[in-house]
DNA sequence: GCAAGGATGGCG
DNA sequence: GCCATCCTTGCG
């Protein structure tokens, strides 16, 4: 699920205009058995009742001052989710500048708290129905090659033992959007750099 | 009522 | 790499 919404179009229509971008980062959180997701382990908030819910609605919760906003994937019962950390923006690119107090394309959407805050997302939208909008997702027959998507660690997660590990994050590789490079820029320790390597 | 801790972002 | 930020949770 994570890999289909990638290169679809994420539109909001909210009252102040019309937003959108297409999906370039995605994270999946597997729920009960994932250490890393909100459900693990069936733990259970009333903040996160739409992580139990229907599948099609948003799971938007605040993190460090950020609304995080998910789409829920699974039937009632399983918190199992994906998480939109950056999309590439299309219409509104104005209303989003405005709303994030910065120019550059390139910073709008370019993670998780970032795109929520250029989009007019809100906890206020936790456990929106996300066919009936005014948040929807629309196939703009956009062809993802799979050969053009990258799998990396989720972002953030290290508290999760040996499931920070796996390969969760997918991400169109070539995107300019994306909250951070696909492949880790090759690091040079200063062990190598004396070593000549 | 209060302290602790994030699925982050910005700046350096 | 550090810290602001602010909501949610857990405990009393």
């Amino acid at each position: 699920m994570a890999l289909d919404l990638l290169g679809k179009l994420m539109i909001h229509e909210s009252p102040e205009g019309r937003t959108s971008g297409i999906v370039v980062e995605t994270e999946a959180y597997l729920g009960r058995g994932d250490r890393a997701s909100h459900g693990y382990g069936g733990r259970r908030t009333p903040r996160m009742e739409p992580l139990y819910g229907e599948c099609g609605r948003a799971y938007v919760y605040v993190a460090h001052g950020h609304a995080l906003f998910n789409v829920v994937v699974a039937p009632p019962g399983e918190p199992t989710a994906v998480l939109i950390r950056a999309l590439e923006p299309r219409e509104g690119v104005e209303l989003m500048a405005r709303r994030r107090g910065v120019g550059d394309p390139r910073l709008l959407c370019s993670g998780p708290g970032r795109l929520t805050e250029a989009m007019g997302i809100t906890k206020e939208h936790n456990g929106v129905d996300l066919v009936e909008g005014p948040i929807y997702f629309e196939d703009v027959g956009l062809e993802v090659d799979p050969g053009s998507v990258a799998r990396t660690p989720r972002v953030g997660v290290d508290y999760a033992g040996e499931d920070a590990l796996l390969p969760l994050r997918f991400c169109l590789a070539d995107s300019p959007y994306l909250s951070r490079p696909a492949s880790p820029r090759p690091r040079r320790t200063s062990r190598q750099r004396a070593g000549g390597g």
